[in-house]
DNA sequence: CCATCACTTGAACACTTGTTCAAATAAAAG
DNA sequence: CTTTTATTTGAACAAGTGTTCAAGTGATGG
């Protein structure tokens, strides 16, 4: 097939093939969560143990509430879990998934950077 | 040590090892950028072969200077890279590790959405 | 029960983002 | 050069986001 313009590059004739708009949204989602430094940085600290909103407060120098709403936002993208223990909620990475992702990107990040 | 609140849950005496600043910044910039679906469906379209604007517009049914603009921030966060070949410039993705993030996430939303 | 502790939620604010139009480059062809 | 084709950029707008305060929930312990 050639293009409007006449060149031979490459084209299709036929659309490429497509994710699902609910897999290309809940991946966007997903994506849009880990977007934010303060929601990484739970999630760092998540990565090496469990903990609750206070002590994550305490750890990043912010309001409670702050942090609460940083992990209403991980949790409504599944990517952190909690459980209540005694008087607290004990929050931790979902799945192992989440810490590739994490992981894959910091890499990504550092290594290309020196041009 | 002991959490204020007298409990014996989990606790660091110092904080946990934290990524240096630049790299967590790095790394939510990337997912920024992800973090839209018109622009992951760019990414879709060249995971399987290079475009030039004109068509990536074509394909997507919007304003070429909308799609220039997705792969402006595509650019500048090193997810893809472009190539002048003849009157066009061809993008494509920039390396593997950004599918296997796309790949990842897509992987992460569907898997575990039955409950 | 009542009070307390741990956490969440709603509303308001400043701030950021994605899209679009119009104008501006940039390379190629005549 | 001048024109044409391909793509980028700037400005403006509507829409979305993160933080905070204050008020709300909910489980626990006396």
């Amino acid at each position: 097939m050639i293009h409007p313009c006449g060149d031979d590059h490459h084209d299709f004739a036929e659309a490429p093939t497509r994710c699902s708009d609910e897999a290309v949204m809940a991946a966007a989602g997903i994506f849009k969560a880990l977007s934010d430094v303060p929601r990484l940085r739970i999630l760092e600290a998540l990565a090496q143990g469990e903990f609750c909103v206070t002590e994550l407060a305490r750890l990043s120098g912010d309001e409670i509430s702050t942090v609460s709403q940083r992990l209403r936002v991980l949790k409504s993208e599944r990517l952190v879990k909690d459980t209540r223990r005694g008087k607290h909620k004990l929050y931790s990475i979902a799945d192992q998934h989440v810490l590739e992702l994490v992981r894959n990107a910091l890499a990504h990040a550092q290594e290309k950077h020196a041009v």
